[in-house]
DNA sequence: TAAATGTATGCAAAATATTGCATGTTTTGA
DNA sequence: TCAAAACATGCAATATTTTGCATACATTTA
């Protein structure tokens, strides 16, 4: 038998009982303790089981996990994040939009808070999976391949009967002419119909999504409530739009 | 250098430049071309770049992958999931319900089928999304935490609007006499919500599910169409199964 | 289309990894 | 606290993998 064969079994075992030791696998698997003890160490290194004395203990496993490291710009993204979390309170209902600042928001959020999250971003309901106190409801429709969320007209007439408290919206384009803009019609229309379905909308924009314009309005510059972005409160570039009225957090 | 070592640097290599060719690896890393080659191969297998004619290029890091692992008796299900492919054809519009054996079978449908799949299973639409030909359909709800998928009255209405021609069901239980069974009523709902509303039902079932029997019905023995399951055709755990009438793959 | 360049595969030598034992140390639990 | 069990480590025999070469095949490009 060879030794990731081998390996493989330890898992197995493992994952069938909470516990094994490592005498009963020598026996079992025909080879020296030593040599289980190795491979629980291999294992353990790699994370797929915890070593213990005596033999070895299961290790709750996360089937998807994802790689932070993709994410462009991830430092200003945490920091929006951050500040996005300080509006939050329990027991509120809140509607997610996609991309990669509301994923962080999604991971950032406090562990003990509870509340009510409606999202149609793929990576965002498997993040906010691991929160034990959001209830998290998905709304379906046609999977959009590239940027995981769903979209279509399921998406628009779903939204249309809800009542939330809060939505957050993960910005494409912010300029003081046009307003909040997007590059794609159908998830302008899906962005629109979560403003009137909440009370209030925070929009989350990194300071390299302002002065530019994208083909599709999603929101005029007059409606806007709250930005959080990751720009000095003093800087330059945003006096303009402070100036405009925008409350920018 | 060692070969882990080696592999690093192509890595980099690639990660720095968008291309790199092979001749100048084999120079650069003081080995013959062969190796770079097969090296190239193998870092191709792992996802971790491309290979084209004369060197490499880079990938793109995908913001979620899974963790294959975790999954316990994978042997067994990829072997139910390639028997399973065989039963697909080009145009056909399917359902498959959760579980490790429908994301592997999931994983492993062939890049060239062109197909609609409806799912209520997250890291199943997520994995569905690098088939470039598929169109996916999830089925919005109430998500559940610890099987990532949704559940609740809305996932049966929206079944129950659906005509498909193919259900892919993953059985917790298989017994003479009781045929399939669920440990969760929610779910034992939404599988007979599946049923109904496809021409034919595939059940997947690895041979530790046969012989047990859990508390909430999912399809009587004489209803089940098809099994693909993992035992051995002769096995004689599987004779009575067979005297009994059941089609098994 | 032909030459040049790149690729796949089998093979044997060389490099590397695995394994069980011997030895001494640490941990456990009565 | 102390004996028994579990553990870590060095080492040599053994098993496996890696590698470059030779050969034949495929792809590119001038």
């Amino acid at each position: 038998m060879k030794k990731k064969e081998r390996q493989q079994k330890i898992i197995d075992e493992v994952s069938i009982n909470r516990r094994v030791n490592s005498s009963f696998l020598s026996e079992k698997l025909e080879v020296s303790e030593d040599t289980i003890r190795r491979d629980i160490k291999e294992l353990d290194d790699r994370g797929l089981l915890t070593k213990v004395h005596g033999g070895a203990i299961s290790t709750i496993q996360k089937l998807y996990h994802y790689n932070e490291d993709v994410i462009y710009n991830r430092e200003n993204k945490v920091r929006i994040a951050l500040k996005a979390i300080t509006l939050l309170e329990d027991g509120m209902v809140i509607i997610m939009s996609g991309g990669t600042t509301n994923l962080i928001l999604a991971k950032l959020l406090p562990k003990k808070l509870k509340a009510t999250i409606y999202t149609y971003s793929l990576p965002i309901a498997m993040q906010l999976t691991e929160h034990p106190l959001i209830e998290t409801i998905f709304i379906g429709g046609k999977i959009h391949r590239s940027s995981m969320v769903t979209t279509g007209i399921d998406v628009i007439q779903y939204l249309s009967n809800l009542r939330a408290n809060l939505c957050f919206i993960g910005v494409s384009a912010l300029s003081l002419e046009q307003g909040i803009t997007d590059e794609g019609y159908e998830v302008s229309l899906i962005k629109k119909a979560m403003i009137s379905a909440s009370q209030h909308t925070v929009y989350l924009a990194t300071y390299n999504k302002l002065n530019s314009i994208l083909n599709y309005d999603v929101c005029g510059f007059n409606d806007i409530g709250t930005v959080v972005t990751d720009f000095e409160p003093k800087a330059p570039e945003l006096k303009a739009y402070k100036n405009a009225g925008l409350n920018l957090v």
